[in-house]
DNA sequence: ACGCAGACCTGTACGC
DNA sequence: TGCGTACAGGTCTGCG
């Protein structure tokens, strides 16, 4: 479910209310996380670090004294949600993983279970996969040099998680309609001046949608169960047969790498 | 280097 | 109302 601006949106909640507090217990509530039993007595009595965002995993500390002892990486996927549950308060979806606190839980509900939570302990496997679109290195030129030669579609090209990091399939046809770049066109021949447009749009639109606390298309909600509003936003995801925001034309709907793609034949080539 | 199918799961929306 | 089908924001593996 999540791309970058609904994790975003998680993170910096999440980072609000619970750094700094310390983790009482977990409960592996799911035999698909077994894999983390082994943490649940060692755990209790640390600490919550800094929460962030790699790629579109989100990354929890946890820290004994100085030293940080290891990271949760949760990756949400299509259903994927981080609850939090004041004390007292009856929880609002069956959970995977429950991480008791000093006062109330996280709770990990995912009804589809494609999420994924890994305990890291080494720097590395905290790096994203790919260049993240705000990071200063993601530039317009290193894009082109990225993309020099490939022939792959622009749309499947975007989503591969190991170029760029961060953005799925709504954003991608909402950043494509924005730069007037066809979904279909070979990523390796664009311009520099369109890969400075695309760059620019991408930035664009993925603040404006940190801004609303991300798209709810169906299930995206932030940590207190709340939607966010970006989907009245969005010109073509989602939107085939309507009319285009910007030239009127109708909006298309079709299959690509098996991911519905939506644009505007009028003004996306 | 790429596209494609299938897998992982469950819920929802829609047509009959 | 009930049943079957298609589809869903992500990513991996294996095949051609």
């Amino acid at each position: 479910m999540p791309e970058l601006p609904e994790v975003e949106t998680i993170v910096r909640q999440l980072d609000r209310l619970l750094s700094g507090r310390i983790l009482r217990g977990l409960q592996v509530r799911d035999p698909k996380l077994a894999h983390l039993e082994p943490l649940a007595g060692s755990l209790a009595g640390t600490r919550l670090g800094r929460i962030r965002r790699s790629g579109k995993r989100v990354i929890l500390p946890l820290e004994d004294g100085e030293a940080v002892r290891g990271w949760l990486a949760v990756h949400l996927r299509m259903t994927g949600r981080l609850l939090l549950v004041e004390e007292g308060e009856p929880e609002p979806a069956p959970a995977r993983l429950c991480l008791e606190l000093d006062r109330g839980r996280l709770l990990f509900a995912d009804t589809r279970r494609f999420g994924t939570v890994d305990w890291l302990t080494g720097p590395a496997e905290l790096a994203p996969p790919g260049l993240d679109p705000f990071d200063p290195a993601c530039t317009p030129a290193a894009l082109a040099e990225l993309a020099r030669a490939a022939r792959a579609p622009l749309k499947s090209w975007l989503l591969d998680q190991t170029r760029i990091c961060g953005l799925g399939n709504i954003y991608v046809c909402e950043i494509l309609h924005a730069s007037r770049l066809s979904p279909w066109r070979a990523a390796g021949n664009l311009e520099l001046a369109q890969w400075r447009l695309l760059h620019r749009e991408m930035r664009r639109i993925l603040r404006l949608a940190i801004k609303n606390c991300g798209t709810t298309f169906s299930d995206f909600q932030d940590s207190r169960g709340l939607e966010g509003s970006f989907g009245r936003m969005l010109q073509v995801y989602g939107r085939a047969g309507a009319a285009c925001p910007r030239c009127g034309a109708i909006v298309q709907r079709e299959t690509q790498a098996q991911r519905g793609s939506w644009w505007c034949p009028g003004c996306q080539e």
